[in-house]
DNA sequence: CCGGGAAATGTTACCGGTAACATTTCGAAG
DNA sequence: CTTCGAAATGTTACCGGTAACATTTCCCGG
C-alpha cells in the first residue's frame, strides 16, 4: 500500500497570499505560537520584552485572530445571540441597546438574529445559532416548538427568555405577565369612569393574553368587549381603522385599548378627526410608552416596560453563567407600570 | 528527555457529557467521520441506504454540527454580517429585513451587530467581527476610521457600504447622494413659494450633507437658512422644541426641511399647537418616508428611501462574490423620491 | 557557588470539522 | 467472466488556535 506523499501544505489550499496567523507572527518574532497567543490573552504572563516585540509585530502584519480556530479550541466563543421576532420591533431596541453595552464591559460580543414570524425558519435559524456554539442565547418572546426547546437544551447552552412570564422556562428568564398589564388597564378604566370600551390589539400571542384578560375583568361586570386585531408590527394607520371599525358597531364605546402606543395614536388621531374629545368622550390608553407618545396632543397613556432593565439583567444572568457563577435568581419578574397622562 | 505519555482524550478536557460529534454518529453508523459530513452537505453523493441511516443517527443523538470547526476547516462561514449605527433608527430596518431574506434563501445567515456612535467601540467591534470571518460583511453609514478601512482590506472579506454613496468606497456600494436630496428639496420648496425655509435636523454626518446641500441652494439665492440640530436618534419631542427655537429666533420663516419624519412629525404638531397653518404659512418636509407620515394630519411631505432595493441588492452582491461570480456593479445609486403630500 | 521557587517560554495533543486525493464497490458492456 | 468507469466510501492531513503539562531561565537567599 504505497502512498504518494501529499503535497506541501503551500500548494494544498488556495494560492492567494492569504492573511496571517498565529504562526507567522511567531516566526517572525522568533518565539512559538502559543507565546503570541499570550501576548493576546494573557499578556501578564508574558516578560515586558517579549510582549513589545510580539505586539510590534501584530501591528506591523495586521494580524486578526481567528476567532473560529480559538473558539473551537477553548470551547469558549465569547459571542451572545439574541434572537427577536422583528428588527423592526420597536419595542426590543432598547432591550438590545442595554444588553450589547453591558455585554461589551465584559469582553462579549452581541449578534442580533432575526426569526421572523415564520415557524419553520425559526427552527433553521436555530440550529444555525447553536450550530456556532455561543455562551449564550436571548430570546425575545418567540414561540418555539418543542422540538426547538429540545435542542436548545440539548445543546447545553445558557438561555434566556425574555419578555414573557412562560410558565416552564428552558433554563433563565426575565418578563412580566401580559395578563396582569391586561387586568390593571382594565380595572384603571373602570375607575376613570369607563364602562363600554374596546380594544384595538397587534395579532400576537402576547398582545393577546393582554386583551384577554382586560375582556375578563369586563366580563365579570357583563360586558362583552369589542375587539379588533391588526397584524403584527401595527403602523398608525391599523389604529385609525381599527376605531373607525369599531364606532361602526358599537357608536357607543367610551375607551380603547391599543396594544400599541402606535394603535393607540392612530386612534387619538382619528378621533380628532371626527371630532370626539379625548378624554372626555374616549378614554385611550396604549402599551409600549413610546418616546413620541407624550408628545401627542394629549399625551398619551400607557404602559410603560422597563427594557433596559430587562436588558441589564439577561446580560448579567449570562455573564454569571459563563463565569461559572449561577445567578440569585432564574427567574426575574420586572414588572410594569401604568404611565397616566391626559388621554384617559 | 523522558516524556510522561499524555492522558487519554477523555480525560483532557472537561468531564461533563460533551455535545455528540461527527466522530460519534459516524461510529454509531459504522462509517467513516467523511460521510458523515456528506450526509449533511452533499447527501446526493450517498448511496440511499447509507444517506438513511445516517440522517436516522443523527436524528436518534441531536447532533447538531458545530460551524465554527466547519468554517475553521472549509474557509466558508455561511455568515454575513450587517453593522448598524443603532439598532433603534427605524430606517434601517426594511433593509435588514430584505438582506435577511434573500441571504436566507442561498443558505446564508444574518447576524446584526450594533456599532454604536463611539469611535474606539466601533473599532473593537470590527475587530471581532472580522475575527470570526464572514463571508461578507454590510457596512451602514459608519464612519470608520482609517484604520479600520485598512484591516477591512487586509482581512480580504467582501464589503458592501450602503446609504452612502463614499468617494473612495471599500469594495461594493450600495447607497444614495444626501447632498442631491439636499438640493431637491430645496428647490422643490422653492418652488413651492416658500422663501424663507429653516433647517431642523439630527446631528449625523449623513443629515448634514443633505442640510448643507439645502442651505447651499439657498445661499445662491442670498438667504441665510437657519439650522437647528438635535442628538440622533431624534424623538419627536425634538421636532417640538426645534420648532419653537427657530420661531424665536426667525418669525417669518415659511418652511422648515427636518431631517427625519420623527422631526417633521413633531414640527407639525408644534405648528398646530401655535395655531400656525400648514401649509400655508409653513411647509414641512421630512425624511424617510416612515409609515406613520402619510397619517399625519396634514399627510407629510417626505423624501423616500428603497431601503428593500438596498438591501435586496446588498445581498445579491455579496452572494455573486461568496459563488465567485463579479457582481455586474461595484456601485449602485438607488436615487430617492419626493413623495409630496399636504404638507406642503 | 548552589538550591529552589517563581517567571517565562516551550511541547504535544488536541478542538470538530472539510479538502484533496485514494481506494473500493458495483453494474453494465464486451 | 473480465474490464472499466462511475458511484460510494475511505485516508490523511490539515484549518488556526488553546489546554495542560513540561522545561528552561532568572533571581535571590544561604
Amino acid at each position: 500500500m504505497v502512498k504518494k506523499p501529499s503535497k506541501k501544505p503551500a500548494e494544498r489550499r488556495s494560492a492567494v497570499a492569504k492573511t496571517p496567523t498565529l504562526a507567522d507572527i511567531a516566526a517572525e518574532v522568533g518565539v512559538t505560537k502559543i507565546t503570541v497567543s499570550r501576548a493576546l490573552n494573557a499578556p501578564e504572563q508574558l516578560s515586558p520584552a517579549t510582549l513589545e516585540k510580539v505586539r510590534a509585530a501584530i501591528k506591523r502584519s495586521g494580524y486578526t485572530p481567528n476567532l473560529l480556530a480559538g473558539s473551537l479550541s477553548s470551547n469558549r466563543s465569547r459571542l451572545i445571540v439574541a434572537l427577536v421576532p422583528s428588527i423592526a420591533g420597536a419595542m426590543f431596541t432598547a432591550t438590545m441597546q442595554k444588553v450589547a453595552e453591558h455585554l461589551q464591559e465584559h469582553g462579549y460580543q452581541l449578534l442580533i438574529g432575526q426569526a421572523g414570524y415564520d415557524d419553520a425558519r425559526e427552527d433553521a435559524l436555530l440550529e444555525a445559532v447553536i450550530g456556532r456554539r455561543p455562551d449564550g442565547i436571548i430570546l425575545t418572546g418567540i414561540v418555539h416548538s418543542a422540538q426547538a426547546r429540545q435542542k436548545l437544551r440539548a445543546a447545553r447552552i445558557p438561555v434566556v427568555e425574555t419578555w414573557d412570564l412562560t410558565p416552564k422556562p428552558i433554563d433563565m428568564l426575565v418578563g412580566f405577565s401580559h395578563p396582569a398589564i391586561g387586568k390593571a388597564a382594565a380595572e384603571y378604566l373602570w375607575k376613570r369612569g369607563c364602562r363600554r370600551p374596546a380594544i384595538i390589539s397587534p395579532d400576537d400571542r402576547r398582545a393577546r393574553l393582554r386583551a384577554e384578560a382586560f375582556s375578563a375583568v369586563f366580563a365579570a361586570k357583563k360586558y362583552a368587549v369589542p375587539v379588533v386585531e391588526a397584524p403584527a408590527p401595527t403602523p398608525m394607520g391599523d389604529g385609525r381603522s381599527g376605531l373607525t371599525a369599531l364606532l361602526k358597531t358599537h357608536p357607543d364605546i367610551d375607551g380603547v385599548f391599543c396594544g400599541s402606543d402606535n394603535l393607540a395614536l392612530g386612534a387619538l388621531i382619528e378621533a380628532k378627526a371626527r371630532g370626539i374629545m379625548v378624554p372626555r368622550q374616549l378614554r385611550i390608553i396604549g402599551y409600549g410608552d413610546q418616546s413620541y407618545g407624550k408628545d401627542a396632543d394629549p399625551p398619551l397613556t400607557s404602559v410603560r416596560i422597563d427594557g433596559a432593565a430587562i436588558g441589564r439583567i439577561a446580560a448579567e444572568m449570562l455573564i454569571a453563567r459563563a463565569t461559572g457563577r449561577p445567578p440569585k435568581h432564574k427567574v426575574v419578574d420586572v414588572g410594569f407600570t401604568l404611565v397616566e397622562r391626559a388621554s384617559t
